[in-house]
DNA sequence: AAATATAATCGTAATATTGCAATATTAAAT
DNA sequence: ATTTAATATTGCAATATTACGATTATATTT
């Protein structure tokens, strides 16, 4: 994205930034639906089940680890990852408390 | 992005995507906000408040503009932007609920 | 009409993202 | 120890994003 100046925004501005850049490709977004309905820890299928190419969803599946949205084992054979409830709720919370931010009528 | 392959996916997943990616960064959360807490409509200031020049700002509110997020009269001089409140209250709703779905208890 | 103020557009450089093939790593099974 | 199955890493090509200077368009003042 070119230089992107981080350092003159708010650390929560540049928080909410990366929270939202996470769900910002819809793979990401069909990874983490997917992930979250699970009954339990998912191994393997995700491939298929997007269909993309191992490598990609595996880079997909690092920038989502990467806020702390997923938990469990990662290395190895058979990884076992699921969402970690407490920073999906956390998110969950930052998103709508800051649509709620609106003092606003005109027009 | 490369080729991103956004037809795989589902108009859902999509819709999704676009509307986290234009809170995707910093500026756009910034200029988010000071619009929404503005009383009235914005008439520039925004270019000062946010730090960047005048060309990024004006293309950060076309990607906000371009998911509907924004509403008033955008020609000619002191431009009044102000926030959709229907689109504003239709996003919070659509990441609520996405975040809501989370059925799953392991690890 | 000319000057001024403000925002949009264009062009372009720097950097980031997406995606995959090839390869490496890891852990379990044989 | 080998093989096998599954995921991670690397390297690279294609494309997108970010940022800004220069310019252009638009509307308001003078």
């Amino acid at each position: 994205m070119g230089i992107s100046k981080t350092h003159i925004f708010s650390p929560r501005h540049n928080e909410l930034a990366k929270a939202a850049k996470v769900m910002a490709h819809p793979a990401r977004v069909a990874i983490l639906e997917y992930i979250s309905k699970q009954e339990g820890c998912i191994c393997t299928d995700l491939v298929e089940e997007i269909g993309l190419a191992q490598p990609t969803i595996s880079q997909h599946l690092n920038e989502i680890k990467k806020v702390g949205l997923l938990e469990g084992t990662f290395e190895g054979k058979n990884l076992c990852y699921c969402i970690n409830r407490e920073k999906w709720v956390e998110l969950q919370q930052f998103f709508n408390s800051f649509f709620s931010v609106i003092h606003q009528n005109c027009c």
